[in-house]
DNA sequence: ATTGTATGCAA
DNA sequence: TATTGCATACAAT
């Protein structure tokens, strides 16, 4: 007879200080329990004990950290499920007895796999799945009656599908190969594109089966190519913040996207491919698509790996979307994924398809004048320095003016020298090079991002067709891709000009609208700050305001640098202030940088009260919320780097407030959007850059537009403070801005 | 060819 | 050593 005896907390404790630290979706530390787990199935493989004690010591446990002690539960319910009737857990100590050791050491592995950072210890779980192709007419009519039959008998009766497509070397469309259905678990349909099979018939097939079934697919912006939803197809409200009956997507189908749903539940992760959402909701290894077929098409490639890389696909989505949702009902964010996210993505997918025209001659022009300029600062640059060099080359750079030409250097880069605007712009009275380097770079920048790069971009309607991504930022904004418009030069005039190539299409306006201040007027909002409230309520010059409070002066006598310094505080709070970060900002010390953020806090308490709530609050949850339910899980907060600390706090500052506006544009969109449709107007909405829409404009419509757009931006949310939103018109981007 | 670094554009 | 992004060029691998 052995027994095996451990002290229960000093177990996990040591576990946790033995490895690398590692954490699970939700931010927590998990490589302790993982260690912990691991210890004991190797110390029952060699030992072979016939019963364990687990001893709890309530002063070891005192004395660990929250994270640790949060593991230590962790490890007793996996303890527990592991050996359910055999445990017993009593105050001082937890005993259970080993009948099938293989049992349980496999037991304990499978735990283990759902704290592992590499998804290894699964590496044997295996898809238990009947997959077929099949290109027969009538067979497929039957497997979608099939797939109707099923998913019309409950609103969650799901009915899968993964699209395969493959990129074409011609446009940035993609081909689609192939649909591959999955209802039944135990069985997966490829249907490839072929004969009778034709993208419409999918398209109107899978229509038809949102009109009865809730589909579940991944990245559902590519499919709506394919089919629109039931859902949005009759659309003519927006978003709805009560589930009224049409908006009740516990009892009507509802199509779900796995990728939206899986950012939902943690939106800090980095990638979301049907492969990552295989491991972390199903234990499942699952290819990628790349390493599968690399840079082989779909034609090339092995049939059966095709169609049964689709199938698992599909059957991931099947298994995986139960287990988000039950995440995104636990967060309570389930209204958030179905009110907002999901109609949005429909949204997104209209503007991308509207797109933009851009001239391409006068991006050319304009161009050719830039590189005029370009070439003679190249020569001043070659003659000053006394030979030619590349100039774009950092590293080149640095030797030349810190090594050739002698100027004081600030080491700061890994690499090597800083060659950053700041240091330069720090350098110019030392050398007349300096100016002409900082013009070259700027010039240079304009040529290659924005003259040759967005031609590159224009297809042969002459528009540009950005990509809206949903799934990236950690805060719940939007961000632009494959060209990026939400960052068109607006500072300078001179990279400004290049939004003048950006037009409506014949005898069409743009109408462009902007929020004013919305993180301020969020930050108002939540903080409760009084002063903030009313200073909202007055309608006035907001910077202004703030720096008459701040300095103590009449509104009206207020100095443009009081007020420019007020503006970059007021900027500085919504990101979660430093002092050295202000100072920097405004090229001034630390010292009187932290003197006006102290005259800041004592106008407004109340938003000091509100930064140390939502840091406490994070700290406490472990995450942050917005308005509208957002969840950015901050685990940086719990970091044994101060630094890294001190960005959780700036994050727990920011995250709300960016993310409530990201929120409020998101419905201001979906209003937007569906107002137009329900109102048959000819205009369309085609840009979003976080706080500024556009809308390609009707002649006839400009009235009806620019009521709707700022009466919709306006209402979109309800704040303590009036929400405003400004409408321009114009004829190209330049002008409307 | 792919990847990391430095830089700079936007809200 | 201020928040969130993306594209470019260079240069190392």
């Amino acid at each position: 007879m052995s027994s095996l005896s451990i002290n229960l907390y000093e177990y996990v404790r040591d576990a946790f200080y033995s490895m690398p630290v590692f954490s699970d979706s939700e931010g927590r530390f998990v490589n302790g329990v993982y260690g912990a787990l691991f210890k004991l199935a190797n110390t029952m493989q060699t030992e072979v004990p016939e019963s364990a004690t687990l001893i709890k010591n309530k002063e070891t446990f005192e004395s660990l950290t929250p994270a640790v002690k949060e593991q230590v539960l962790l490890f007793i319910d996996a303890i527990k499920a592991v050996c359910g009737e055999e445990l017993s857990d009593q105050d001082e100590k937890i005993t259970f007895t080993i009948q099938n050791k293989d049992n349980i050491i496999s037991a304990l592995k499978e735990k283990m796999a759902l704290f592992s950072p590499t998804g290894k210890a699964n590496e044997n779980a295996t898809f238990t799945l009947m997959m077929r192709s099949t290109s027969d007419l009538n067979e497929v009519e039957a497997i979608f009656g099939k797939a109707l039959e099923y998913g019309k008998k409950a609103a969650n009766n799901y009915v899968a599908f993964y699209l395969m497509t493959e990129s074409t070397t011609s446009s940035k469309q993609k081909n689609i190969h192939g649909l591959a259905l999955c209802f039944d678990e135990s069985e997966g349909i490829y249907i490839p594109v072929e004969n009778f099979i034709t993208v419409d018939y999918l398209g109107k097939k899978l229509s038809e089966l949102s009109k009865q079934v809730s589909l579940v697919t991944f990245d559902i912006k590519e499919s709506f190519r394919l089919f629109t939803p039931n859902e949005f197809e009759k659309r003519d409200y927006g978003y709805t913040g009560e589930a009224e009956e049409q908006s009740d997507y516990k009892n009507v189908p509802r199509c779900f996207d796995t990728l939206i749903g899986a950012y939902l539940v943690n939106p800090n992760k980095n990638d979301y491919e049907p492969s990552d959402i295989a491991k972390e909701y199903l234990g499942l290894s699952l290819e990628k698509k790349s390493d599968l077929f690399g840079k082989k098409s779909l034609a090339e490639a092995d049939e059966k790996t095709v169609y049964e890389f689709a199938c698992k696909s599909a059957f991931v989505f099947l298994k995986s979307a139960p287990l988000i949702r039950k995440n995104l009902v636990k967060y309570q964010m389930e209204e958030l994924f179905y009110e907002v996210e999901m109609p949005l993505s429909y949204v997104l997918f209209s503007m991308e398809k509207e797109g933009i025209i851009a001239k391409s001659d006068e991006l050319k022009a304009y161009g050719d004048k830039l590189q005029v300029r370009i070439t003679e600062l190249e020569k001043k640059i070659y003659d000053a320095a006394g030979c030619e060099f590349n100039i774009n080359s950092p590293k080149q750079l640095g030797e030349i003016l810190f090594e050739r030409l002698g100027l004081p250097a600030e080491k700061k880069t890994k690499s090597g020298y800083s060659t950053a605007a700041d240091v330069l712009e720090k350098l110019a009275p030392e050398h007349k090079i300096v100016a002409d380097i900082l013009e070259y770079r700027g010039l240079s920048k304009l040529k290659s991002t924005y003259a040759d790069g967005l031609a590159n971009y224009i297809e042969e309607d002459g528009r540009i067709h950005t990509s809206f991504n949903q799934t990236i930022t950690a805060t719940g904004r939007i961000s632009s891709t494959e060209p990026n418009l939400q960052n068109i030069p607006m500072r300078t005039e001179l990279g400004r000009l290049i939004r003048k190539v950006f037009v409506p299409k014949d005898g069409y306006v743009f109408a462009d609208a902007d929020y004013s201040q919305i993180e301020l007027r969020i930050l108002a909002h939540m903080s409760e700050d009084q002063g903030l409230i009313d200073a909202y309520h007055e309608g006035k010059d907001i910077h202004g305001i703030t720096a008459s409070k701040v300095f103590h002066v009449p509104f009206e006598e207020v100095t443009p640098l009081q007020r420019r310094n007020a503006k970059a505080v007021n900027f500085g709070i919504v990101y979660g202030i430093s002092s050295f970060g202000l100072s920097q900002d405004l090229s001034i010390s630390v010292g009187e940088a932290k003197d006006y953020m102290n005259k800041y806090f004592e106008t407004y308490p109340g938003v000091k009260a509100y930064q140390d709530r939502v840091i406490l609050d994070a700290k406490q949850k472990g995450y942050s919320l917005t308005m509208f339910g957002r969840r950015r899980p901050i685990p940086e907060l719990k970091n044994s780097n101060f630094n890294i600390r001190q960005f959780g706090e700036r994050v727990a500052m920011n995250a709300p407030i960016q993310g409530t506006a990201a929120d409020i544009m998101k419905i201001a969109m979906i209003n937007v959007f569906f107002r137009i449709k329900k109102e048959n107007l000819k205009s369309k909405l085609i840009l979003q850059i976080h706080d500024e829409l556009v809308i390609e404009t009707a002649p006839d419509e400009t009235k009806i537009v620019t009521a709707l757009l700022t009466t919709e931006m306006e209402n979109a949310a309800k704040l303590s403070v009036p929400l405003v939103a400004e409408c321009h018109i114009g004829t190209d981007w330049y002008e409307a801005k």
